[in-house]
DNA sequence: GTGGTCTAGACCACG
DNA sequence: GTGGTCTAGACCACG
């Protein structure tokens, strides 16, 4: 896995496993790695990985099973799309200012969009 | 001046710089205040200041007078869309692909478009 | 180490580290100094060290693994070599300038060279 | 005239003279322009224009006339030669370990010289 | 007056 | 442990 340097890698071993729930790869209720085994599959170091893990605790995506290890929670999937919602629609103010300082008319978004989702579909 | 804690206090101040020029308050060719005097304007230490007009000089935002001062550039406003813009055109991939994992479609995005601007005609 | 008093210090040290991969003291992907080791060696402050690092990161010689330190960027010779030949040729034009000005013609210039060859083989 | 902004303006003044001089354009024991007259001349403060005539004088290059000004010195261009090819010879081991590490060979100088000689003699 | 460099040292995020 | 940021303050070159 290739990291972001500018990003810490906590946040995207919690984006990763985030992916992982959000596309029914690990389902409810389905162990995931423990944290030595996703820290030698990523290649970091394991506190790292357990960082990422009690922040995905403490949102209530995963939970422990002492001395077992972790599980995904049954509402993990809407759980992180509830939270991502909301810190979206939190970004929309600068994301709207911007486009105005910069010229970028609402119509220039969409047809971006509309590219986008072409291409998308066409791979 | 609030500093956001989770951003460094240098970055700010580039940015408060990049919008005085931006919205004009600051011309081409104008003297901006001295690394002493911003620093006592925004409380923070001299080296910190030193350190923003360091990073805008490199962008060619700004220049330097020897022993006189920092200038804005002639060409600091064109260049600092120019940076931002492209920056944004990055970004919409990731945001693109945000929209389509929320269930969030280009219509809702158009009328949160159309609130926020008519709220800020409003104010 | 003693520093010429006329230069600064952070740029002492950019040599001090670019001829050290030069002459392949240190090799590439490997882990030089951290900026607390390199300071107390060099009884410099960190904040001296950190911004040489800073500058030889943002010229692509070395580059950081977070929470680890910094190695020598794979292509950091190549780099080196590639600005400083650079350099050197740009400086010719003022080289020759001055010969002609002082009325050095290139025969001595070759003797000169011949000679401070001649000197090194033999030390 | 257009200053270097990486060299201290007065020693760019220093050597605006000493071409002067070598170049016969001011001849010995001629009168200089006042250090007002040059500064308003070449736009910059009457301080950095006296700190060059003080290095000229101190290098006897130019002499005081007290209430009167400045004049050149009457061996002021073999000085300022000699003081030339000595800096210029120091220079040479630099430049020839230099040489050496960018695997420029003398052939390779020489050809450039030619180079340089022959274009300048077609301007 | 201006910026540029540097020290001493603190505190913090990250791994 | 690592680097990154910041303060407080000194000293200096330059204009």
């Amino acid at each position: 896995m290739n990291f972001d340097q500018n990003i810490p890698i906590y946040i995207q071993i919690e984006d990763f496993i985030q992916n992982k729930i959000i596309h029914s790869v690990w389902a409810p209720n389905e162990r995931i790695p423990s944290v030595r085994e996703l820290a030698e599959l990523l290649e970091v170091n394991p506190n790292t990985v357990m960082r990422s893990y009690e922040r995905l605790e403490r949102q209530s995506v995963i939970y422990n099973q002492r001395g077992v290890g972790f599980y995904v929670s049954p509402m993990a999937q809407s759980q992180i799309k509830e939270n991502r919602t909301k810190k979206f629609y939190l970004s929309l103010t600068e994301f709207f200012k911007e486009m105005k300082l910069l010229d970028i008319s609402m119509e220039e978004l969409i047809q971006k969009h509309s590219e986008s989702t072409t291409k998308s579909k066409s791979q």
